[in-house]
DNA sequence: TGTTGTGAAGGCGTTCACAGCC
DNA sequence: GGCTGTGAACGCCTTCACAACA
């Protein structure tokens, strides 16, 4: 059966308002109440689960515990990952500072940068590399995924570099979104300036 | 007719592969050639945009400037926005020097935060302020639309005082997606540790 | 009674394919 | 020949509704 990259975002969803809930003492919650907080009919949350297993009880719902062990897995986030930051600009710079990252079993592992009056420093123990170093680097420590925070204008160039270097995932914060990624590799898109613009067409009209 | 995020979401990157392609000097272009640079098919570029209008010519395609102008007129980006930055830490702080905002016709003409020894200084000429002034900011200045970047714990009270202030789209970087917006109000969601989730996901599967 | 898991139905967005036009 | 605009077909995802079960 086919999962929808919606389905995935929204366990990723359910996961933290499990959490959410286990800090607050719930031991089983029926479909209803995570539905709910997630703003999602009990049917889709239903349906979202079913396709990785039968976790609920009849009458009762779902263990906490064992809900959140089941997602965990399911996402892969029952393990810590080595991470690339690609760009050390502005933005790069805050996103290796936002905690979000680490809480959520992600490690920015090294950071690859352009600008030779970077390069050979380091920032807060990680260190800055060049980007010819990628490929060794990367097989070396293991990582597989990518943040690129890099100008749109050498944002193709970037995306080729990080496959070459085996990179399989890329969080990609410019705004190029046509690229195609070899078939074992995939791109997702945070866009933050279209988003301001469908904002936009949603007040005008 | 009813007219999906997606949609709209594309006509954003429509909008900047024509602005790439005016600076490559091209003054009409079949959407076969946008549509390929974009990653979607050209019926769905095409029907994207008839959505608004018969922009077009037979046997030529569409004229470069002219999509533009319709294209910015559509999304409401053919004038500049007003908007909040409510909470000002790490994320916040690397946002406000994102010059990809002003470059796209928004400008953050305010930072509310809740610390207090913060408020009342400024950063790069914008005031940071109380939350409470928020209501009688916003008019004033006629601020619509806010970015929220505050810890997730308070996203939703946060929520709910945009609101109030006559805010009536946000861009929430917060990791609570559940909230209902009132009727005429909306929230897009920018998620990164998500995203980041959805990748881990892929690799393992 | 309360809740899950799921086949069937429904709704929505994309793609196809072609008439119409330059 | 080339290209647009669009009704119709298709496919996908969500929602419904109910059998099965505690």
């Amino acid at each position: 059966m086919g999962i929808s990259s919606g389905s995935i975002e929204r366990l990723s969803i359910y996961l933290r308002i499990l959490r959410e809930l286990r800090r607050e003492g719930k031991i089983d919650v029926p479909s209803r109440i995570v539905a709910e907080r997630a703003g999602v009919s009990p049917a889709t949350l239903r349906k979202d689960l079913s396709a990785f297993g039968s976790f609920g009880k009849n009458g009762i719902g779902y263990n906490v515990d064992q809900l959140i062990e089941e997602i965990e897995s399911i996402l892969g986030v029952d393990r810590r990952w080595k991470v690339a930051l690609v760009g050390f600009g502005k933005l790069g710079q805050a996103l290796i500072r936002y905690k979000a990252f680490s809480e959520c079993g992600f490690d920015i592992a090294a950071i690859f940068e352009k600008d030779s009056a970077l390069i050979g420093g380091d920032f807060e123990g990680i260190p800055i590399l060049s980007n010819k170093k990628m490929p060794s680097v990367c097989e070396r420590e293991g990582i597989l995924l990518a943040i690129v925070a890099v100008p749109s204008e050498v944002a193709y160039e970037v995306f080729e570099r990080c496959f070459d270097a085996g990179i399989r995932g890329i969080l990609n914060f410019t705004d190029r979104t046509g690229f195609s990624p070899p078939p074992h590799a995939k791109i997702l898109n945070v866009n933050i300036s279209i988003e301001m613009e469908s904002l936009s067409y949603f007040l005008k009209h």
